[in-house]
DNA sequence: GACCAGGTAGCAA
DNA sequence: TTGCTACATGGT
């Protein structure tokens, strides 16, 4: 057992990892309360996920970051919760207007994050035309169904299955997780991974229009899957993807961004968000309006 | 019983 | 290219 705590005050006080892991950009987290996405902060119940093969286990109290794990894992969670990032330039950066001031105000804390790219690639596919909380019991059954048992302190954890693990099954048994009409396109995705006939590879190193474009050679993911995929697994910050909270936002709130296409209006709502750190107010903006503004 | 949810694939024009 | 339409499923 290794653990360890960080102290927020040297995050510039900046974490809310409730914000950070229920606002829908993740779903490789549980909570050992099970009550993910149940609209509710953990009272001390802890957030747990595999890194490889080992679990790592954390939760926020009393002004510190608390962790333990079956591994060093300090920089694996500094990594995915992208504790690295400067959420006081990020915010200083954020153009001037009230939506996005009222979403930073009321989210303090809420980080990006940085998930692995397989599992952000099948859990967004999982997303089309799906409420948060579904799309998060959809992992949880594809885990439990297909992916390796990992035993730490007394309780059994399941890792995300592999490409191959998930091309190897059938498209009725992807249906009878819930999955819908979203089953065979995860598993033709999973089969052009496990085959290495479009992966990661294809897509990682390009200039970001030519990452989304080349994402949506995977099947089931369309530009805003694969805007999520940039955003949420691959680092590219500016990428704003364009769903149904952000279209309506940008209908009622930012009307001059409104194009005909999916691509230039892109354009347009990525330099209003203020370029290099769009893809954060896009996130804060979510958040916001989907709790509730 | 409609309506909606972090949309996309397939096809017609 | 652009513009339909079908597609599963559970919650409100």
């Amino acid at each position: 057992m290794e653990r360890g705590t960080v102290p927020v005050d040297d995050l510039d006080g900046r974490l809310d990892l409730y914000a950070t892991i229920e606002s829908g950009q993740s779903y490789l987290w549980g909570r050992t309360d099970d009550r993910c996405y149940a609209g509710e902060r953990p009272d001390g119940a802890w957030y747990h996920t595999t890194v490889g093969g080992e679990v790592l286990l954390a939760r926020q109290r009393d002004g510190r970051l608390e962790w333990r794990a079956s591994a060093d894992l300090a920089d694996a969670l500094r990594g995915r919760l992208r504790l690295g990032d400067d959420l006081r330039a990020i915010e200083a950066d954020a153009p001037e207007d009230d939506l996005i001031r009222a979403a930073y105000d009321a989210h303090r804390g809420l980080r990006l994050v940085r998930d692995p790219f397989f599992p952000t690639l099948v859990a967004f596919i999982c997303s089309a035309q799906m409420r948060v909380g579904r799309i998060h019991g959809m992992q949880v059954a594809l885990r439990e169904a297909f992916g390796d048992p990992v035993e730490f302190d007394g309780d059994t954890y399941h890792r995300f299955p592999t490409p191959e693990a998930l091309a190897s099954t059938t498209e009725a048994e992807l249906r009878d997780l819930g999955l819908g009409y979203r089953a065979p396109y995860v598993r033709r995705t999973a089969e052009l991974v496990a085959s290495g006939e479009h992966t990661r590879a294809d897509v990682t190193g390009l200039p970001y229009e030519e990452a989304r474009e080349a994402l949506t050679g995977f099947v089931g993911v369309g530009e805003k899957v694969a805007d999520c995929v940039l955003l949420f697994s691959l680092g590219y910050l500016e990428a704003v993807p364009l769903d149904t909270w952000i279209r309506t936002a940008i209908e009622e709130h930012f009307p001059d961004c409104a194009r005909g296409n999916y691509e230039d209006t892109s354009r347009a709502i990525r330099e209003r968000f203020g370029g290099e750190y769009a893809g954060y107010v896009q996130t804060y903006v979510f958040h916001h309006l989907r709790t509730g503004a």
